[in-house]
RNA sequence: GCCGGGAUGGCGGAAUGGAAGACGCGGCGGACUCAAAAUCCGCUGGGCGCAAGCCCGUGUGGGUUCGAAUCCCACUCCCGGUACCA
């Protein structure tokens, strides 16, 4: 009797064996060719949650797949240990962050573990370590001498509750991104990162195979538009640069406005308008970005008393201020087209301002900008637009648009304008008024001058108390003092760096974490560069994955990766457009979502129609009595736009009508189908929905290759979905069944050539599919191959019929194809099977593409596009032969009787349709 | 509003112009068992039929094609991103 498969044991012990044979370092050989597999780090929240797994696991099986493809595969693991959440901890549990960070990395570590992946542990980095953040600091300080790094003064999104600025990407409808905290606008003077100087080549895609929607979101977030850039004058002469995409609307500009906050809001107003524009100032200042973002929102604004003249027709208009315009985009002023612009035309029919058409609707009356009710932009032609006249105007953007293109032509010729391009996105905000971080290594000085500072580290102290007011550091008379490079007393920064910062060069500090001598050993760097595959969430797609490919483009303009260079080019490597980007190829996985509820107790007042009961109102109540009428029951299930509900007489089915009354207590939002939809549903995992699926609990009871299995199985990879607790019995199922398979003897009664051929068959048409599989991230697909492939197994072994020698292939190979995604069971059992060296040593298995030819085909036979019989023929067949094979079938000759045949479309071997009449 | 992705059995999902529903879960029936679990065998999109078989079926409506889940047009809903961006 064989023996039983006990996942406990046999995991522990070859995650031990692989440490103890350090069987997962990678060295540097450049007679092999490299592989840098990474997976996004994990932040030292102190706990691995089923997310992690989801996310890492694959990368793990796909760094494993190319290690077994011959390749010297790099995969290293680390994390990102600055942050808020360290001082939240601080705050609450009176527990230093850095003791909170480092007792959740040591635990992380052991969760890690469990995983059974081939990090090479070696290579690991910790952002918050100051052998790492020396080199943060010193990175900082290559931009800062580079004139990438910049002290300016700015409207910035400040956190009243997190007290800290924020980026722009860590903004989301007003609130931070990561904790919903509110978000005010203040000026303020910060550190900025000049990210919007690579805006043109960030846009460029074109050396990296990333995921599409990853692409769209940051290319969507730059927002690059082409116009012009048109400078008008005010009366006393000082001049207001505008930038507009549609310069040919010009002639229809009949006021201007200025963003509140612009410079030239004072010179403007006059005496009889300034206590109004003082006033609409404050109460634009004090507005929060929440309200300030309203949809919908009534227009307000407020005239400054000044006027304008209008660059191409020299006419007078008056300007305005309203904080429908933004200080932050363009040059914080516009000129006013209402005939041709929603927001100008709400604006001036506001103020009663007046509107001049220009464009002259294709196929339709001129406007009459006294009448019209709503903008116009759309296809025409110019009019009152004086040069440009009779111009046609079409819905392309920028030159592509005859009207703007001659208006360009004619602002350039006369020296009132310069096509221009302006990008969305704004500089990167990268300082935080926290403690947790890796210090800005800059001083200021006592002539008021800024220096960086030249002794790095700056060391964070770590005997300061986190109390969640202003940080530590800002009153801590130790930290402060310095000394700047002329010997004289300076005053040490105080704020820290976006943790951003730390993650987007974590991937460089890997290939050497213990490297003093730079951020990163050129040696290592030369051979490891740049990252081949890099696998996480979508989340950061305008975060992190924005900031590390600029991070990659600023580090090679300032000559960081000059020594490394020189020694790909002394190892024969070229260098050329290797440092442009981080990583070529970048694959994110979807979402992991909390279980599907079902439970609920809903009160359903409605009509019966047959056995239906049509809603009027359904209420969620969990503690309604079950004999409350009509009907009340606990849901079952739902649908588009039924719910199936257990009642005490049965279960029913609800029909939801549009208008009928939903009512759920607590939820957020209108109470519609679809909000009733989404909390019965599919929900974010979280602790308050006590719907979290711990991990470790799943590799206690099922053991880490079923988990591994399972994750990969159940989900399309990179969509994710709902967590399903049941389902991962199949997964174990199978592990069990190879288990089976590898374990007992095998002994054919009677070989047959047949089965064995067919079964040899199967087996190499499963290499092609698992690889080609894996290769493209179709870890569903290709678990589904190697279940076939089981189920088919279990048959041969029942019959008995297959030869030893194809038994034994069989097995060896659903071993080695399974070795990526259940590394410890095929390792245990390689080595039961004789093997002494390890499986994730062995080379890939190759498909024998004759061995995977079927010998016979079936041949699809339509009548009319029906399929009415099929036939097994040779897989060489000639559409001459296939016609004739399946005209003679006798199936097809019962429909044949009943018309003529027009036409036969042959597609040998697989499909003849005969289209009758 | 704009940009992207999506809608396929009871559920997760296969199939990217040629056999819809691979693989798995669940369900039903049976075997084993004193019994249950585990395991094993069979069935499992809907409808009609004793059966051979036939009809229907991939969100909705239209179209292209010998042939459409797949391509095109219009629409509905869901998910993600973004939003007074000039």
């Amino acid at each position: 009797m064989a023996e039983k498969y006990d996942h406990h044991e046999l995991e522990r012990r070859w995650q031990d064996r692989w440490d103890s044979d350090a069987l997962y370092r990678s060295e540097v050989d450049w007679d092999r060719p490299k592989h840098y597999a990474l997976t996004m780090l994990p932040y030292t929240s102190g706990d691995l949650h089923i997310g992690h797994w989801y996310a890492m696991v694959p990368s793990d099986a796909r760094a494993r797949l190319m290690r077994m493809k011959g390749y010297n595969v790099l995969f290293p693991m680390g994390f990102d240990a600055f942050g808020l959440p360290a001082e939240n901890a601080a705050i609450k549990s009176g527990v230093h962050p850095a003791t909170w960070t480092w007792a959740n990395i040591e635990r992380m570590r052991e969760q890690l573990r469990t995983m059974g992946t081939m990090f090479d542990w070696e290579r690991e980095a910790i952002s918050c370590d100051p052998s790492y953040y020396v080199w943060t600091e010193w990175l900082f300080r290559r931009l800062y001498e580079g004139g990438l790094a910049y002290r300016g003064e700015a409207i910035v999104n400040w956190s009243p509750a997190l007290q800290t600025v924020l980026a722009n990407e860590q903004v989301i409808d007003g609130k931070d991104e990561r904790t919903g905290a509110p978000v005010e606008q203040r000026k303020m003077e910060q550190w900025f990162f000049a990210i919007t100087k690579y805006a043109e080549e960030l846009l460029d895609f074109s050396a990296i195979d990333w995921a599409e929607p990853v692409k769209v979101m940051q290319a969507n977030w730059i927002g690059r538009s082409e116009g012009a850039d048109v400078v008008f004058t005010t009366e006393g002469g000082d001049q207001i640069p505008v930038f507009t995409t549609r310069p040919d609307t010009l002639w229809g500009a009949t006021f201007m406005v200025l963003a509140p906050e612009h410079d030239l809001v004072d010179a403007l107003t006059s005496d009889d308008q300034r206590v109004a524009v003082d006033e609409y100032r404050e109460v634009a200042g004090s507005r929060s970005e929440i309200e300030r973002m309203e949809v919908d929102r009534e227009k307000t604004g407020v005239f400054t008393g000044g006027y304008a003249l209008n660059p191409v027709n020299g006419a007078k208009i008056p300007v305005w201020i309203a904080d429908y315009v933004l200080l932050s985009y363009g040059s914080g002023a516009i000129m006013a087209v209402p005939a041709h612009d929603e927001r100008d035309f709400a604006f001036a029919r506001a103020m009663d301002l007046p509107v001049v058409s220009v464009i002259h609707p294709e196929g339709a009356d001129p406007l009459d900008g006294e009448t019209m009710t709503e903008s116009y932009v759309g296809p025409g032609v110019m009019v009152n637009s004086g040069p440009i006249d009779g111009v046609e105007t079409t819905d392309a953007k920028g030159r592509e648009n005859p009207s703007v293109a001659a208006t360009l032509d004619w602002l350039e010729g006369n020296g009132l304008g310069t096509e221009a391009v302006n990008y969305r996105m704004r500089d990167w905000l990268i300082s935080r008024q926290r403690y947790w971080g890796a210090p800005i290594p800059m001083l200021y000085r006592e002539d008021g001058t800024i220096e960086p500072e030249q002794n790095l580290p700056v060391i964070l102290p770590e005997d300061l108390v986190v109390t969640g007011g202003a940080s530590p550091l800002t009153t801590d008379e130790a930290f402060l003092a310095a000394t700047d490079s002329d010997g004289e007393p300076a005053t040490r920064e105080t704020d820290t760096m976006d943790t951003f910062m730390c993650s987007s060069w974590y991937h460089y500090r890997y290939l050497s974490p213990g490297f003093g001598a730079g951020p990163f050993d050129p040696e290592e760097a030369a051979y490891w560069l740049p990252v081949d595959v890099y696998t996480g969430g979508a989340e950061h797609a305008t975060m992190h994955l924005l900031y590390t490919r600029f991070f990659t483009k600023a580090l090679r303009d300032l000559g960081v990766f000059d020594e490394t260079a020189a020694v790909m080019e002394s190892h024969g490597r070229d260098p050329t457009g290797l440092f442009d980007e981080p990583m070529l190829m970048s694959r994110n996985q979807g979402q992991i979502l909390g279980e599907e509820r079902t439970g609920d107790r809903l009160v359903i007042a409605g009509q019966w129609r047959g056995d239906r009961l049509v809603a009027e109102s359904v209420r969620v109540d969990d503690d309604a009595p079950l004999d409350a009428a009509p009907v009340v029951g606990e849901l079952l299930k739902h649908d588009d736009d039924s719910l199936q509900v257990a009642t005490t007489n049965g279960v029913v089915t609800v029909e939801i009508p549009d208008d009928a009354a939903i009512e759920i207590p607590g939820a957020e939002g209108p109470s519609e189908l679809s909000a009733l939809r989404a909390h019965v549903a599919i929900q974010r995992m979280s602790k308050s929905r006590g719907n979290v699926v711990n991990p470790d609990e799943l590799v206690e009871r099922y053991g880490a290759d079923t988990v591994r299995t399972h994750l990969m199985f159940a989900f399309d990879w990179e969509k994710g979905g709902p967590w399903d607790s049941h389902g991962i019995v199949g997964s174990r199922r199978f592990v069990d069944d190879v288990w089976k398979l590898a374990t007992t003897q095998y002994e054919p009664t009677t070989v047959s050539q047949d089965s064995s051929a067919a079964l040899r068959r199967l087996v190499h048409q499963t290499i092609q599919k698992v690889d080609r599989d894996m290769t493209a991230f179709k870890w569903n697909t290709a678990v589904a191959a190697l279940m076939t492939l089981r189920n088919r197994m279990l048959d041969e072994r029942t019959s008995r019929e297959v030869s030893t020698e194809a038994w034994d292939e069989a097995v060896s190979i659903l071993l080695l194809l399974l070795a990526p995604i259940a590394p410890h069971i095929t390792e245990e059992l390689w080595h039961r099977g004789g093997n002494v060296a390890s499986i994730h040593l062995a080379a890939w298995p190759e498909a024998d593409a004759a061995v995977a030819t079927e010998p016979m085909v079936t041949l699809v036979v339509q009548v009319n596009g029906k399929v009415r019989d099929r036939i097994e023929v040779a897989p060489d067949i000639d559409e001459e032969t296939a016609t004739a094979a399946a005209m003679a079938s006798e199936r097809i000759q019962a429909y044949l009787e009943h018309g003529e045949v027009r036409k036969v479309i042959a597609r040998p071997p697989g499909l003849v349709n005969i289209v009758i009449n």
